[in-house]
DNA sequence: ATGGCCAACCCCGTTGGA
């Protein structure tokens, strides 16, 4: 079984990349994030010719995070609790079935929080959130994926210049300290389980040239519970989507499990 | 990591992204 995490950056304007992408990469289960549209916007039928169900939570003009299965989708929530005025749709949880018993997947697009002095307080009350969240899904011990655009850098080996981005939402010490909190509930990030590799990426800046100098950011990321963890077989990012034709200025992160597809 | 971008919306300049 093979499972993606993929900032798309408006699913619209993406479909013929990421149908490609499909096609080339052969996912099971594909958490997509910036979807960028309403949730009857959502170009479902594509994704359904192509082999695959849909849970999807959008919103007008920006956020919007969707699942992709090839499984049977059991049941599905929308939104993180613990807010309740929270109206952004930055969170989708969907169990489904394998031939190996449920899994249960999420697809979150954690706030950026830059400005600090703006918007950090929501990101840092967003994880806080998370974290317990997380913590009552553990409880299930099912195999449970917690997959997407984290906006959080989880160590210096994850960006080209560490010493640069201290002050940034995405680097500060409380973001990761509650990165490492949400870690130590008991999940595995499957890219740094597989490789301790510095400079592997996820994210490049539209700006500046980014991609060219290889300027980038691991911030998209696959949290696994230890009865998903433990049947890791293998991670890595497709960093090649990233040369395409309008591309997103995110790449696809993906883990292989030992469950059985269908 | 800010000289350089990109997307949605309708206001075709403004807002948001990271």
């Amino acid at each position: 079984m093979r499972i993606a995490t993929w900032n798309i950056n408006s699913v619209r304007l993406r479909l013929d990349n990421v149908l490609r992408w499909l096609k080339e990469s052969t996912p099971d289960l594909v958490c997509l994030q910036e979807l960028k549209c309403q949730t009857d916007q959502f170009p479902k039928q594509a994704f359904e010719d192509a082999g695959y169900n849909c849970a999807v939570h959008g919103q007008k003009a920006w956020n919007g995070v969707a699942i992709l299965s090839r499984f049977p989708i059991e049941d599905t929530h929308t939104n993180l609790p613990g807010d309740s005025q929270d109206e952004q749709s930055r969170y989708i949880e969907a169990l489904v079935s394998t031939k190996d018993g449920v899994l249960r997947v999420a697809s979150l697009y954690l706030p950026n929080g830059n400005p600090v002095a703006e918007k950090y307080p929501y990101k840092l009350a967003w994880m806080d959130r998370l974290i317990q969240h997380a913590r009552e899904r553990l409880l299930l011990e099912e195999p449970f994926i917690l997959a997407g655009d984290y906006n959080v850098i989880p160590s210096a080996e994850d960006v080209h210049n560490p010493a640069g981005w201290v002050e940034d939402a995405l680097f500060k010490i409380e973001t990761r300290q509650k990165f490492n909190e949400l870690l130590n509930l008991g999940f595995t990030e499957a890219l740094r389980a597989t490789t301790d590799q510095a400079g592997l990426y996820s994210f490049w800046d539209y700006q500046a040239g980014a991609w060219q100098r290889n300027l980038g950011l691991r911030i998209d990321h696959l949290l696994l519970s230890p009865q998903a963890a433990n049947r890791l077989s293998g991670a890595r990012i497709d960093k090649y989507v990233r040369a395409w034709e309008k591309p997103s200025d995110h790449v696809p992160v993906l883990a292989d499990l030992e469950i059985e597809a269908r």
